[in-house]
DNA sequence: TTCCAGGCGTATC
DNA sequence: GATACGCATGGA
């Protein structure tokens, strides 16, 4: 990775880049593509747009300061995906995985946004999840602290049309307000205890705790299985991942995920 | 109309 | 601990 500063925009240079597989794959719900190669999101209440192909970006109207203290670390921009791969290589459909998806990333989001836009995420489709989290950020004018959401009732939350799943972000912003779930805490924790932890929460059950564990806490070895992941393990691991793997089976799981749900999904 | 969406809580065995 | 079922909403 490297940077120049351009008029008021950024000019990244980073080959392991394509927006279209970091942005728009599930990972986070908060940008809208705008174009070809071009996004408009947010991480928490930073707003951006970025745009490129081919190793070559442009973050419009971006401070130096910016950039180095929020998106470098966002889009995790100091870790060498190459040498992951290399260790994935040794594995034929993670091989075939990892060529499928040029320039994946993991996401480093921040926690208390993934936990609640996971949570918007469950038994839903990518579309609405967005317009849930929109909706939520529209109305605050950023997006709001558990503190804030804290105050709020599955009814008053009613104009999110999030369902079922408002409630579950009531008890989620009371729990994390209340620290009776500190996610600072959580995210010092190891994996496993981490997950029990965030599993109090209701609403959050293996498969959230692990999105919300993957981006936003950066704990590589957790693994999100959905129904498109228990199609992979069915298929090509019906003896479990190798345990090579383990440590950092999430990033993993980000290849196999676009792989099987872009590519595979075409073939039916 | 029916089915499904990056699941989870609850009841039941 | 495993399995079945309902759940809000909206697009295909």
């Amino acid at each position: 990775m490297r940077y120049e500063v351009s008029g008021k925009d950024i000019i990244l240079y980073e080959d392991d880049l394509v927006l279209d597989n970091v942005l728009d794959t599930g990972q986070t719900f908060r940008w809208d593509k705008i174009g070809e190669n071009r996004y408009f999101g947010h991480c928490l209440d930073k707003a951006l747009e970025i745009s490129g192909e081919n190793g070559r970006f442009v973050l419009k109207d971006t401070t130096e300061e910016d950039f180095l203290k929020v998106w470098v670390p966002y889009f995790d921009l100091e870790t060498d995906y190459s040498k992951l791969r290399e260790l994935y290589s040794e594995d034929e459909t993670l091989k075939a995985a990892c060529e499928f998806s040029r320039g994946i990333r993991l996401l480093r989001q921040d926690r208390w946004e993934a936990l609640i836009c996971f949570i918007f995420s469950s038994n839903n489709n990518i579309t609405r999840i967005k317009g849930i989290t929109a909706r939520l950020a529209e109305h605050y004018g950023r997006f709001p602290t558990a503190e804030e959401l804290a105050e709020e009732t599955p009814e008053s939350l009613g104009y999110l049309r999030a369902g079922f799943r408002a409630k579950y972000a009531v008890d989620a912003a009371k729990k994390v307000s209340s620290k009776e779930v500190d996610l600072e805490e959580v995210a010092k924790l190891p994996y496993e205890m981490a997950k029990a932890e965030l599993m109090k929460i209701k609403g959050v059950g293996p498969k959230v705790a692990d999105c919300v564990l993957l981006s936003g806490m950066y704990k590589t070895e957790a693994f999100p299985l959905d129904v498109w992941m228990k199609r992979v393990m069915e298929k090509y691991y019906k003896d479990g991942l190798p345990e090579k793997f383990f440590e950092t089976r999430g990033i993993a799981q980000l290849y196999l995920f676009n792989y099987i749900r872009k590519f595979k999904g075409e073939e039916k």
